[in-house]
DNA sequence: ATAAAAATCATCATAAATAGGGATTTTTTT
DNA sequence: AAAAAAATCCCTATTTATGATGATTTTTAT
């Protein structure tokens, strides 16, 4: 069985100890690093292989206009645990594949953690036809008002299909999109041309 | 030498003729096809391996929102020449590539029309480092906002490099820049993926 | 038959991009 | 030294896109 590797950014080291000490006796986890800030984890080469983010979400800037992912600068595929002491806005957990807080047991941490990896694993979800349909002329280049009558639909329906899109692929930019139509081949590269 | 064809689109038989005729008599040129308005040229399937089109500007919807080239879904690597008898209004005659008057002579519309073949060449302008550099963060899936701050310029400096970037390659949307970053090996698919 | 998934449409507020100008300062080239 | 090209910065107005939510109708699968 392979260790997924985690690192924790929290800054209290009690918190940190105590953690790594739950963790390091429940089987498939191993604790690769702790940082007790974002910006000591940015530095550090351990960061680029871990398989799993246990962040405290106080050392966030929760004001900042980017999400938590795009805050710590970790890819899509990697998981990020909220580590909770107390009450925090709602709309920044959410951002989090889980949370834990300092009151769960190690038996309730383990299964979040575990549940976590086969959520993952689901989260492979497949774009649906339509979702392709519209992925395809994104790529090509069309604005939202340009598929829309392209496909008889309104515009509030291709935003909808895009969001979707979006959600399902992990993908928010629109070149990012094009390449992944394209390593998909859902489109070709002749086709893309205005 | 290899005649460029010309496509004619004017409502004026006598000036349809009248043109045809001075263009018959002048190297490198041949004129393909008389059409007497847009729609007939849009119908014909002549109209897709012309080289340059000399068209009435009267013809167009001069209130359209779309520019000239767009209305009649030309090419951006074919000339689009006014054949002007009155005046026009200055930000119509400046979408075109050239302008020839009926009041030009032979020798005058030969030299507009050999201009324009030079100026084409010249037209496959290289992009600048630096727009090279933008291009990339653009196919990167960045906003004009992380290229400036990751830049260290102004978010009116990127817009600038974009709009010459667009004006260069006459690609206007981001899928159709991240296609030819691609394929013009700027970036590969590796780098593309938020 | 019912639950789940997919497709559809909507609103409000905000963020980002585009179009179409102008303008100045550095660099490079001739 | 002068001209041309590249890089920089700014503006206004308009169009597009996004984020956050909510909801209804079809399809599809169990």
């Amino acid at each position: 069985m392979i260790e997924k590797k985690i690192i924790i950014i929290e800054p209290g080291l009690i918190v940190q100890e105590g953690l790594r000490s739950i963790l390091s006796s429940t089987n498939g986890f191993v604790v690769r690093h702790c940082f007790s800030t974002i910006e000591q984890m940015r530095l550090h080469p351990y960061a680029n292989d871990a398989d799993l983010f246990i962040i405290n979400p106080t050392l966030l800037d929760l004001h900042h206009h980017n999400s938590v992912r795009q805050q710590l600068g970790i890819k899509n595929e990697i998981p990020i645990v909220a580590l909770i002491y107390s009450f925090i806005d709602h709309n920044i957990v959410q951002q989090f594949d889980a949370e834990i807080t300092i009151h769960d047991s190690a038996v309730q941490i383990a299964n979040k953690l575990v549940a976590l990896k086969r959520d993952n694993k689901n989260e492979n979800e497949e774009l649906s036809e339509r979702e392709k349909e519209i992925l395809i002329a994104v790529a090509k280049g069309m604005s939202n008002k340009e598929i829309a009558d392209s496909h008889f639909i309104s515009i509030h329906t291709v935003i909808t299909h895009r969001k979707n899109i979006v959600k399902k692929t992990g993908i928010k930019s629109v070149s990012g999109l094009t390449a992944y139509a394209l390593v998909n081949n859902l489109i070709s590269f002749e086709e893309i041309d205005n």
